[in-house]
DNA sequence: TAAAGTAGTTACCTTTTAGTAACTTCATAA
DNA sequence: TTATGAAGTTACTAAAAGGTAACTACTTTA
């Protein structure tokens, strides 16, 4: 399951959460991606300093602006799935 | 310059022609590009056999069917990208 | 006779990406 | 006093992806 996907689909989370429903990736790449996709401005990192630290995140507008391409997407890849051809968003 | 967008703007192209205008990956890669896209039916592999051959490859309809969402996410780059926002597309 | 052309293929090497496991800080709980 | 917790960081190793350069077949051109 995809980062965008869930944070889409599920709002706000702290990242224990995301990693446990993120498959297919370590945590050390899932941190990476995240710093990325903070980077650019998609996703927002809430750090709360107590101890342990809680962070976590949320799609920001622009992030939001994404769900509908990606379900565009994801639709299409449904639609040629069903048609059981594999679909491009493998690659 | 991507594959699928050459081939969309384009229509159907000769190999050579789209080894000039696809840049930053290297013949050997397009290669193996174009035969995973025609495995998944996104592309059509026309194979004329003269000598020195003639192959040209061209969007399927299941191809075109990604226009518009790739089109779409272009559009959304485009606009980040004029906010001076590095755009999504770079990953 | 040699060179050119197309569209690759292949072996080897380089670069990039990812995974693993040990580690970090420090308040709180046991 | 020791263990726990979260959210990473880091060094090292492994895997994956990409690039390079030599090569292929055979007709046509020079």
């Amino acid at each position: 399951m995809y980062i965008l996907w869930i944070l889409d689909t599920n709002g706000a989370m702290r990242f224990g959460e995301l990693r446990r429903q993120v498959d297919g990736i370590s945590p050390k790449v899932l941190t990476q991606r995240l710093r990325m996709l903070e980077e650019i401005g998609i996703v927002y990192r809430h750090y709360k300093p107590t101890v342990p630290p809680q962070v976590s995140y949320e799609l920001t507008e622009r992030g939001k602006e994404l769900s509908k391409p990606l379900y565009n997407l994801c639709d299409l890849a449904s639609r040629w799935y069903s048609d059981e051809i594999p679909p491009a968003s493998q690659y």
